[in-house]
RNA sequence: GGCGGCAUAGCCAAGUGGCCAAGGCAGCGGUCUGCAAAACCGUUAUUCCCCGGUUCGAAUCCGGGUGCCGCCUCCA
C-alpha cells in the first residue's frame, strides 16, 4: 500500500515517494506571534501533528520544523503600543501558543526556528537572488522581480498575465512590477532593525520559511504545509525565492488545511467572532475538539458551532463509556497472559479477527490523503461491535477468551488513537474533567448534587418512586442526569 | 473582472464507475429497568441540487443550468 497525498501544486493525489528513503522533511508555516491562537489556528495545528503522526506511525523518520514569525507589522505595532520590544510579545505569544498546542495534544515538532534568530541566513539568500538578477535594491529596500522568475504562479495556479487583468492592489512606486513582493525593508523610525548590505532594515515576510526550511531540512524537502490562505502570496513567493536561490526543485508535495468559519461565516476580527483555543478548552476537552476537527477531510471547509461541538462531544461520551465498561471487567478478571488469539473460537474469534483488522483499515484510510474521517469511521464501528460483543457476553465477565478478546480490542483502539491523537484520555479522569467543566459552567457544585442523589437513593431503598422520580426530575431540569445502576446511582451533566 | 472549490438522510460527514450509499449526532420502535438513563437490537437517503449525454452499468465521467463559498489585500 501506498501513501498518496494530494499536492495543491500539481492539484491531484499522488503516491507519496520521499526524497530519501525511510526519511521524511516537512515544514509547516507556523504562527506570526503577536496575538494568541484561536480555533482556526488549532484546526492547522491538530491536521499537521496528525499527519506528523502518522507518518511517525509508517516508520517514517520524520524531521518536523514548524516556525515562529517573531518580526513583523503587527508585533511591532503592539510593541509600540506597549512601549515594550518586540522580543517581549513575541515572547509572550509564544508562550501561550505552546500551552495552547500542549492542552490539545499537538506534539512539539522536531525544531521551532525563530525568524530572528536567522536573519543571517535570508540576507545570504538574498545576496544569491540579487547575484542571479532575481530581485533588486531601490533606496534601502530589496524587491523580488517575479518576471525574472519562469515559474511564478505555479503554486497557486495563474499566470502573472491573468493577476494583472482583474486584479486591483497597492501600486508601490519603487516596483517595478506590482507582483514584485519586499525581501528586506529599510527601517523606518522607531522600528528594530538588523545591519545589512543595503542599510539597516528588517527582513520581509516570505523570506524567513524559505531560509528555515531549507537550513533544516536541506534546499528540496518533502512536504511543506500551511492554511490554504497561504498558497497566495506566501507560499508561491516562497518558492519563488527558494528555487530562484537554487535552481533545484524546492518542495515535492504542498499540502494545505481549509479553513474554520464560525456559524457558516468567515471567522474574522471584524465580525467578531473570532474563538480563541482557550475559548473552546473552557467549554469542552480537548479530545472533542480534536474529534470535531477530525471527523471532516483536512481540506474541506468546516462550520464551526454549538451544535457541531455538542455532536462530537456525545460521541465521545459514547467511547469513554465503553472504555470505562471494559477497564472495570479487565480490572475485575482474572490473568490472560499465557492466552493468544489461537486459543479463540467461535464468537470470541470472530469478535477478535474484526478488531485486529482495524489497523489495516485505518491505514487504508489514513494513506488516501490523510482521510481521518473515514479512520474515525472504522473507530466507531470496531466500538459498536465491541459493545455488541459485550453485552452479548455479560456472564463471562471471568472467562479467559472473553477478557483476552477484550484487551485486545482496547489495544487496537489505542492504537489508531494513538495516531489522531484521540481516545488516549484516561475515562475516568475523562468524566472527571468533563463534569467538572459542566458544573462550572452550570454553576453546579458536586456536593449539593451527590446531597440530592443520597436523598433520592434512601427514596429508592424505602420505593418511595414519586419522591425519587421527583428529585430526578428537578436534577434534569438543571441538567443533571440520573443513571441508576443496582446499589447506586451515577450522574452526569448534559 | 480573473482563478478555484463545493452541493450526499432532520443535522454533521465518508464514498470519485459495479457488493444492501461508511461513520457520528438526533428521532422512532424494542430488550434491560420500579420508571428512566446508559448500553444493545431494529429502524430513518429505491437515492446522492436540476436537466441532458457517455457507458452493459454513474452519487462517482462529460456538457449545460441553479445555489452556496473561497482566493486575488494581513490572515491558519
Amino acid at each position: 500500500m501506498t501513501l498518496k497525498i494530494y499536492n495543491t501544486l500539481n492539484k491531484r493525489k499522488e503516491d507519496f515517494i520521499p526524497l530519501e528513503e525511510g526519511k521524511v522533511g516537512f515544514y509547516v508555516c507556523g504562527i506570526t506571534a503577536y496575538d494568541v491562537c484561536h480555533i482556526g489556528h488549532a484546526r492547522s495545528a491538530i491536521v499537521f501533528d496528525v499527519i506528523y503522526r502518522y507518518l511517525k506511525y509508517r516508520g517514517y523518520a520524520v524531521t518536523y520544523v514548524k516556525n515562529f514569525t517573531d518580526v513583523d507589522d503587527k508585533i511591532i505595532e503592539k510593541a509600540l503600543k506597549e512601549g515594550v520590544d518586540i522580543g517581549t510579545i513575541a515572547d509572550r505569544y509564544i508562550r501561550e501558543h505552546n500551552e495552547d498546542m500542549d492542552a490539545l495534544g499537538v506534539a512539539r515538532p522536531t525544531v521551532a526556528p525563530r525568524a530572528t534568530e536567522n536573519i543571517k541566513g535570508m540576507i545570504r539568500l538574498i545576496e544569491r537572488l540579487l547575484e542571479r538578477g532575481l530581485a533588486y535594491v531601490v533606496d534601502g529596500d530589496v524587491f523580488f522581480a517575479v518576471e525574472r522568475f519562469e515559474g511564478y504562479g505555479k503554486l497557486s495556479g495563474r499566470t502573472l498575465d491573468e493577476m494583472m487583468a482583474g486584479a486591483r492592489i497597492e501600486v508601490d512606486k519603487k516596483k517595478k512590477n506590482p507582483y514584485d513582493f519586499v525581501l528586506w525593508k529599510a527601517a523606518k523610525k522607531g522600528e528594530p532593525w538588523w545591519d545589512s548590505p543595503w542599510g539597516r532594515g528588517r527582513p520581509g515576510w516570505h523570506i524567513e520559511c524559505s531560509v528555515m526550511s531549507q537550513r533544516f531540512l536541506g534546499e528540496t524537502f518533502d512536504i511543506h504545509g500551511g492554511g490554504e490562505d497561504l498558497i497566495f502570496p506566501h507560499h508561491e513567493n516562497e518558492i519563488a525565492q527558494a528555487e530562484g536561490a537554487t535552481g533545484k526543485p524546492f518542495v515535492r508535495y504542498w499540502v494545505h488545511n481549509g479553513f474554520v468559519k464560525i456559524n457558516s461565516e468567515k471567522m474574522s476580527k471584524s465580525l467578531g467572532n473570532v474563538f480563541t483555543v482557550k475559548d473552546i478548552l473552557r467549554r469542552v476537552h480537548p479530545d472533542v475538539v480534536r474529534l470535531f476537527m477530525l471527523r471532516s477531510h483536512y481540506k474541506s471547509i468546516i462550520d464551526f458551532s454549538e451544535d457541531g461541538l455538542r455532536d462530537a462531544r456525545s460521541a465521545m461520551e459514547r467511547f469513554y463509556t465503553t472504555l470505562e465498561t471494559v477497564n472495570k471487567l479487565l480490572a475485575g478478571g482474572g490473568d490472560f497472559d499465557d492466552f493468544s488469539g489461537k486459543d479463540l473460537s467461535g464468537e470470541d474469534e470472530a469478535f477478535f479477527r474484526n478488531v485486529e483488522s482495524l489497523p489495516e483499515r485505518f491505514v487504508d484510510a489514513m494513506d488516501d490523503d490523510f482521510n481521518t474521517a473515514r479512520a474515525i469511521g472504522y473507530v466507531f464501528e470496531t466500538l459498536r461491535r465491541l459493545n455488541t460483543y459485550i453485552s452479548d457476553n455479560e456472564d463471562r465477565s471471568r472467562e479467559r477468551a472473553f477478557l483476552f478478546a477484550l484487551d485486545t480490542a482496547k489495544k487496537r483502539l489505542r492504537e489508531t488513537g494513538k495516531v489522531l491523537g484521540l481516545f488516549l484520555a484516561d475515562p475516568s479522569e475523562y468524566f472527571r474533567l468533563d463534569r467538572d467543566r459542566e458544573l462550572r459552567r452550570k454553576n453546579l457544585t458536586e456536593e449539593e448534587i451527590d446531597a440530592l442523589v443520597e436523598e433520592r437513593n434512601r427514596a429508592r431503598r424505602e420505593r418511595d418512586w414519586e419522591k425519587a422520580d421527583a428529585i430526578r426530575d428537578r436534577l434534569r431540569e438543571r441538567g443533571v442526569l440520573v443513571r441508576d445502576s443496582s446499589g447506586s446511582s451515577s450522574w452526569t451533566v448534559q
